[in-house]
DNA sequence: ACAGCGAGTTCACAAAAGAAACCTACGTAA
DNA sequence: TTACGTAGGTTTCTTTTGTGAACTCGCTGT
């Protein structure tokens, strides 16, 4: 798969995407920051097929989003916990709970609900810029090309600006 | 797929995956973003068949992500756009690109980067409690249980935090 | 000695993705 | 007129990936 701007100029987006961009890695993360950490505990609440569940959880631990540890001895056993990278994947679930909830199921009906443990409310993330704390949404953010980005990508951006007939979305 | 709680009760996440959780769509709606809006924009920039990509733009019209838009007549050319609900996908693309920034690609070799319009810098978003502003994590908040929750959501939690030997890491 | 648990592995089959060629309808240029 | 280019797909065939169900292995408790 060319994940990639053509080819090269690794996009974090795609990259991320090469790590859990299949259908069940992000519901096994998911499951993991409800605190369930075993083999017949992801594939009982997931319904996974027993093969892809193995072949899932060592691409995780691969790329050390979760990591293997041997809870018992004789017979030896093991538990998948969330690494420090793999808990801070937390903001792109909560990003997508939002969003699910706000578009996909009716207003009331929630099944999971977020409570702040600091303010002790029931609460919605919200985005806010690190400099001026003020929301950002699409409309008053632009991404351009960083310092590692090389011609390619430069060029990418300015094709694909040039190319549109109006303004890009974002 | 199984993709929720046993069976039955929607999780937020789940749906969402439903709708765009495979590899592809993803980075279809980030070329949205930049303002990709034709089927070959769509096909050369990100390298995927053309079948894959029709199947893909197909379900994201119906999914009410894009919407499919006649630019011309003789002969019918159209366009695919984000619709409100699939531009208020950005906080996950973007919380997804900083993981991706932090974790996957070497420091100050960011190919991409986001400038807010608002107050002029270069920017990370970060996610705040709705009600208090302070920064949220995975560890000072909970997800519990929500007003549509059945019998079955509940139980699942409660079975889960009983099972773990420890606390669990959200 | 036999059942059960936890963490897998194996295998036959089904579904999805990929690559490349083909189709349609029009406009242009030789 | 034939040919070429452009845009937005469809078709066909091959390869990859996922599924479901059964099986394994090392131990424990009865």
């Amino acid at each position: 798969m060319t994940i990639n701007f053509q080819l090269e100029a690794p996009c974090p987006i795609a990259l991320l995407l090469e790590l859990v961009g299949d259908r069940w890695s992000p519901l096994i993360i998911r499951d993991a920051f409800y605190g369930v950490r075993r083999f017949d505990g992801f594939q009982q609440h997931l319904g996974i097929s027993r093969k892809v569940l193995t072949m899932r959880l060592n691409a995780l631990v691969q790329a050390e989003i979760l990591k293997r540890e041997r809870y018992q001895v004789k017979p030896d056993r093991y538990e998948y916990r969330l690494t420090i990278k793999g808990r801070e994947l937390f903001p792109v679930l909560l990003t997508m709970m939002r969003w699910g909830n706000r578009w996909l199921v009716p207003a009331g009906q929630e099944t999971v609900q977020l409570l702040h443990i600091g303010c002790g409310e029931k609460i919605e993330p919200k985005l806010v810029c690190s400099h001026c704390d003020e929301p950002i949404s699409a409309a008053d953010t632009r991404t351009m090309p960083g310092p590692g980005a090389g011609l390619e990508v430069v060029q990418a951006f300015r094709q694909i600006v040039r190319k549109s007939e109006h303004k890009p979305d974002m």
